[in-house]
DNA sequence: GATGAATGAGAGTTCATTCAT
DNA sequence: AATGAATGAACTCTCATTCAT
């Protein structure tokens, strides 16, 4: 990717941060870039096209460093996993970005690229729970659930908590963890 | 209420469930309404106003419909609940309105007034599954569990799992059901 | 005239020194009344009708505290008369309405309704101001000069140095009134 | 200044001479441009920005052009001077565009912007009256009165003309001259 | 005599997009 | 590759006026 669209995409995340997604304008990630508008729709066809690309890279960039996450046994694993989907890395940018991100993802019924994306972006996270989860399976670390099934009933709920503190303002979260370990996690753990 | 704003509120959900919220315009529910966008501006100083009064009946009106649930037991009470929450009532009007309403709920970040009422109706939706179970823990159908915390595990597994499915297209509903059932439901039940 | 009538010019009064007379609107004046914006049509036709009948009793009443105004002697009668035109009477309601005023006769040249009233008023000021230069030439204290012509300049002077003095925030109404005396009014007294 | 900027503001003229400040509207300005809404707010942030702006070239092309005027000497140019403040050049255009300035002059206490820019204007021109008056005492053709205050005694008479003039449409712009000369600009002339 | 409900026309402003350079 | 100028369509909101009661 050239640098010019690297760093519009750079400037599409702050302009996120900064207008939320349904106040994000052209003008304003022009204005971020340093850049005019025009030279935007020189390397972008549409808005949509934009955002489209950026969250194409976005997500990647999160799975990278997902992937990155590495620990000794599963359940360590699965535990760092958890705690990163749950809380994220709590800067202030991070929590505008949420607002952000979850306008857009509401978009996503509307908008079938964006839906794609995220599908994908979705799809990677459950199976990297499900790996987690079959490889303490194996390692007999963890008892024979099914491993598609919890990384879903997982993935649910902490996507809720997230929505529900980022839209409330009132963080479950903390609670919500310590029912999923009492509950949930707990039942995998073999002793 | 005056018939015409009930029939201005009326109009507004269908025009939420026809344009989605980001596309929610006056003019489309005047047109919805069979009324000018003057009245509407009669009736209610802003759009905003107009959207905030909106969501206050409707969530009113859904807490009301979730009271009229009843059980012979707290166990039987809260499944109907969960299934309710987790399926709402699955005709297309509300697949179409459930979009909209997560556009909504996606801007309540930037606007404290949608904020509030969201907050309020999930209050409720917390007490209601918490006095649940803690009748079902009275009436020693349940075991000992903190009635909060699982409320909110219970509500954050819900929604995320009512989010993935809008904004993703792809139902693990019923999945999530299952794997609640088993992991959290099942904890409860004595026997 | 009806004491609703009565009510609704007392209130146009109002809403101009509180709007201006740019931003009146008749919501405004029937706040002011307290009564419905309909029954302001109920008993003028338009808008344009309420402010010409508010600008008639206006200026009525104007004229007849001008009327009022009586002194021993012309001179003394002519220096009451300037004072009054050229710095009113000085409570704050009346600067409001001062400003609402020059936004009125603003609007003269293109409402010929507003501009007969006006230029009524006008006449009448100019008489007033010629019958008093008049009764002191008879009276031997003034010198022979055209009354009609002298009443022009003093109006002229005065509307002058009250509209830059509404306009600019400026006052120089003490200046030009002393600059009036030494230059137009010396040159009419005798002695 | 761009071209487009210069049109614009050209366009500003001619639609305030046709609809008046208080009818004016972007759309007629756009019209007479023969561009659309939209430019005009590429150009100008607000409709007052517009007219400020306006305003300023305005008022700025009007005092270059009365530093132009010159005469052989002081008692000339006041007169020359006079005759240009108090009648203009009378087209039928700049009939038209006065009536529109005195509305703008009105909204002057509403709107700093403008009052700020109108009182500048009026300092420039009693500056020059009150030069030329003190040019003609230290010439010895003119005795040594205030020039200051006399050039605030004809402003306000001038401007009082003028304001009269076009609000009621009786022209009494040449019996104020005469009364002006009788009685100030003569007293002001030696010999 | 008085009101509340309703309208239509139009206002200023915003914004993604296009085009000539 | 990059810009500034320009547009068109749409938006929310305002307001004098009307009409049924």
């Amino acid at each position: 990717m050239s640098e010019t669209k690297e760093e519009i995409l750079r400037a599409t995340y702050h302009a996120l941060c900064d207008h939320g997604f349904a106040d994000l304008t052209m003008q304003a990630i022009a204005d971020e870039a340093g850049v005019s508008k025009s030279l935007l729709h020189y390397h972008y066809d549409t808005k949509q096209d934009l955002i489209t690309s950026f969250l194409g890279t976005f997500t990647e960039r999160f799975e990278d460093k997902l992937d990155a996450l590495d620990a000794d046994d599963p359940a360590e694993r699965l535990d760092l996993i958890v705690d990163r989907l749950l809380f994220g890395q709590d800067d202030s940018d991070q929590t505008d970005f949420g607002r952000a991100f979850l306008e857009l993802r509401a978009q996503a019924p509307h908008e079938p690229a964006y839906r794609d994306q995220l599908a994908a972006n979705e799809e990677f996270l459950r199976a990297v729970l499900a790996d987690t989860i079959e490889d303490g399976i194996e390692q007999g670390v963890f008892h024979d659930v099914d491993p598609e099934r919890t990384a879903r009933l997982l993935r649910a709920t902490m996507d809720g908590a997230r929505s529900q503190h980022i839209t409330l303002g009132d963080d479950t979260r903390e609670v919500v963890r310590d029912a999923l370990d009492d509950h949930v996690l707990s039942d995998l753990r073999v002793e």
